[in-house]
DNA sequence: GTCCAGGGTAAGC
DNA sequence: GCTTACCATGGA
């Protein structure tokens, strides 16, 4: 057991967030990540205190570095004027931008297209039991690339990948032939890294722009799905600030994602 | 049963 | 360069 402080850190939030599809909560203040082929257990202890169930070691090593513990997320502000994004920051601020391993973030940003979180997240699942290593209480870990690129198209239809199984195939062999290096493309700056991420089949503008986000860390890159062309159709007049966000846009982003599905949620729920 | 979802691709202008 | 049809599937 190691236990910390991270300020801001709203775990239901980041777990919904949609930037991951292995964390969730187990309990009202308690959440499972799998990450890879690591697990842990998060509870929040309140007053911005939280228990790993892990060593200190363990927790330096790979949590701390996952859950971003080192940027300051309470000096980012929102523009004079813009209402919108002053409650989006109240609203969202506990949502951290999560460090993923690219080859993860990759894989399930494929095959998150066209498909809500719920979906996803079902879908990611099923990857990793029928290819990855089992870890013990009934959890796996995320597939290697060789494991998905000894996946036959029935194996991998079977994880109901539908139209986006070749996707997956093409783009695994890709990454374990290494025509594409992962890792060797974090020194890229931005505009190179969007380019080599989508020559892999499957990954388009948005694809590219999660991965960037959510496992390079580059903080200015900014997903739009439909819930952003909705928020900026109908608060930003069809354009959104970007320069004037830079470089952080990104979290922005995700704060406005998070607080349109909860304006829309609690909408509905009336 | 119907509509929707963290879209990409290829074909056609 | 910009539209458009099409792609499978589970959730709400």
């Amino acid at each position: 057991m190691f236990e910390t402080t991270i300020v801001p850190f709203d775990l239901q939030l980041t777990a919904d967030s949609g930037q991951c599809f292995r964390m969730r909560m187990i309990s009202p203040d308690t959440c499972m990540v799998v990450a890879q082929d690591q697990y842990v257990q998060v509870t929040a202890l309140g007053d911005n205190r939280f228990r790993f169930a892990c060593d200190e070691a363990q927790y330096l090593r790979t949590w701390a570095h996952f859950f971003d513990t080192d940027t300051d997320y309470l000096s980012l502000r929102a523009l004079p004027g813009d209402a919108y994004a002053e409650h989006a920051l109240h609203y969202a601020r506990g949502v951290r931008i999560l460090r993923q391993h690219p080859w993860e973030a990759l894989i399930s940003f494929i095959l998150s297209q066209r498909r809500n979180i719920p979906a996803i997240r079902h879908c990611v699942e099923q990857l990793c039991r029928h290819f990855g290593r089992p870890l013990g209480s009934g959890l796996f870990a995320f597939p290697t690339p060789q494991a998905l690129t000894g996946a036959s198209m029935e194996e991998l239809r079977a994880c109901s990948l539908g139209y986006r199984a070749p996707y997956i195939a093409k783009t695994a062999q890709m990454v374990a032939s290494g025509t594409v290096d992962l890792d060797a493309l974090s020194v890229l700056p931005d505009d190179q890294l969007d380019a080599a991420l989508r020559t892999l089949p499957g990954v388009g503008v948005k694809v590219s722009a999660c991965v960037m986000l959510f496992s390079y860390h580059r903080l200015n890159a900014f997903p739009v799905d439909v819930w952003m062309e909705r928020v900026i159709h109908s608060e930003y007049n069809g354009t959104f600030p970007l320069e004037a966000y830079a470089p952080y846009a990104g979290i922005i982003q995700q704060y406005l994602f998070v607080y349109a599905r909860h304006l829309a949620r609690t909408q509905a729920a009336v």
